[in-house]
This record gives C-alpha cells, structure tokens and sequence, in this order.
DNA sequence: GTTGACCTTCCAGTAACTGGAGGCCCTATC
DNA sequence: GATAGGGCCTCCAGTTACTGGAAGGTCAAC
C-alpha cells in the first residue's frame, strides 16, 4: 500500500506519516521505485498512533505505548501508570486553562468595549491600582 | 538598571527578556560598556508582558494589546475583542481537554493495572473490537 | 591580579508537525 | 514518442515561546 492510500485509511496526513517513520514509530518497506510500502500491521500501528495523539498523549507516550501493545507480557500496571501521568497531566492544564478562563471573563465582562478608552483589561494588565481601589480578589 | 534586577522585579527570567528585545516588544537603552539599560517604563512593560502572558495572551496578542495600551485613543472595544477571542480559544481547549480527560479516565478505570497483560487501555488503542461488543459509548 | 558574579552574543534544541521547492515515477492520452 | 497529471521522493525551513549552553567581555572586591 502507497502512503496515500494509508492516509486515507487512518487519517493521519502523509506528511505526518512519513514524519512518524523519521522518528521511528514506523518502520515501511520499500518498494523497487523507492515508494513506501505499508504492511497492514504499519496501517494498524499508525491507526493506533492516532487515536493515542487524539487522546493527547505525547509521541513519547505513544513509543511507550505501542511497545507495550507489541510486548504480551507485559503488565497493565505499565500502561496504566502511563495513562494516569497524562491523566494528571490534563488536570493540571484544565485547572490552569479555568483559572485564566475565570479571571480573563472576569475583566472581559467588566469591560465596555466601545469607542471610549476606559479599559479594566488593560488597567489590569498594567496594574494601574489607584490608591483605594486595591482590592485584588487576593488570587 | 540591568537586565537582572529587573529580572528580580518582573519576574521574567533575564532570557526571556533578552528575547522580548529580539522580537521588539521592549526597547532597553545601553550603557557604554554594551549592557542593557533599562527604564521604569520598560520594566513596567515587561511586568504588562508577564501578566498578559500569565494569562495565556499569545505574544502577538500581547504585541497588540502594548499597542493598544499606548493608544490612548484607542477603544476599549479593541481590547476586548483580543481578550474575547482569547476567551474563546482557552474554552475550546477547556472541551477539547475536557473530553480527553473523559475519555482517558473511563479506560483507566477499567484497566486492572496488574501484572497481567490483559489491558483496556491497549484494547481501546488497538481498537480490538471483538464481534459481540462492539458497543462503544457512542462517543 | 585574580576570583566570581554579572553581562554580552550566537547557536542549538524543544514538540509535533507543516509547507514548499525541486525532482522522479507512473499512467493515460494524443 | 511526447506530454500532462497526479502521486511519490528528499531536504530545508518555519511554527511557539522560550531555554540551555558555549565563549568571552565587564566590574567590584579582596
């Protein structure tokens, strides 16, 4: 199978899927005219690369991963712990994505957004505290 | 004042400045012997930049909203409009991570993460659909 | 005069691709 | 046989926002 036709069948971009071969997560034969040359296990590998990527997993991970998906003996412990450091991963960045989230609505919603100057968002940024008005929501 | 005292006040690292000053954000002076020489304006710049970055502005974001902070003619509306779309970013990233984290701890919760091979996590991956349970969560 | 902290520039690397240039291969059509 | 097109190839550069490190100049203190 031509890398076009593996595109289609995984989803990925061909570009990424020679990327992933550079990197050494495929490895396709070639054909005599220097084309790749997909076996159904490389179509198979590269399906579950990107479900891995759709997870967020990062390319490390996903080494990881598809070594422990070729290994029968190896222990769900593994996967697991893999699992459930990009599991933490993820809560940190949603924990830090709500915090601007709130503070970011917060000012937006405060702000006129006219044609006048007059702007919390900037005086925010700038953090123009008259002298009386501090009162920072102590975050 | 060099660049690392005001390092100390931002607290932005003294590279991360030198890069500002690469990319035009901030214009320090120099002192005769080459180093930078930097102003209260400046260093109140950079403490703008790291509360703006703080808030996950990107750098060209933030490249506006400098601007914008100079233009005393400017419109509120413009701010807003920056910081809305911003907004708007950070909640698709919010769902986006939202739905992997769904996902990925309902698998983890199924995988025994024993010694045993057997792992729902791999399983998923692999999307090893055995006839009979194919009865994926509807998304 | 020498140590050590601070400063300088420049280059390379990070994560995971993506775009594009320049060029070969294959099939079909004239 | 020539040509047009689409697909494939490699290699290089760019993306985001820094960060680390090398090689070397500057300054204050001892």
């Amino acid at each position: 199978m031509n890398i076009g036709d593996v595109a289609d069948l995984s989803g990925l971009p061909a570009k990424t899927i020679r990327y992933y071969e550079d990197i050494g997560l495929v490895e396709p034969l070639r054909s005599s005219n220097g084309y790749r040359s997909f076996r159904q296990s490389d179509v198979h590998k590269l399906a579950f690369l990107g479900r891995a990527r759709a997870l967020g997993f990062t390319i490390e991970d996903c080494r990881s991963l598809l070594k422990l998906y070729a290994d029968t003996d190896r222990a769900s412990a593994e996967v697991k712990q893999i699992a459930e450091e990009h599991l933490d991963r993820i809560d940190c960045k949603i924990a830090e994505l709500t915090e601007m989230r709130a503070t970011l609505s917060h000012l937006v919603d405060a702000c006129a957004g006219d044609h006048r100057p007059d702007c919390p968002i900037l005086a925010d940024l700038a953090m123009e505290q008259k002298a009386g008005s501090i009162s920072k929501a102590s975050g």
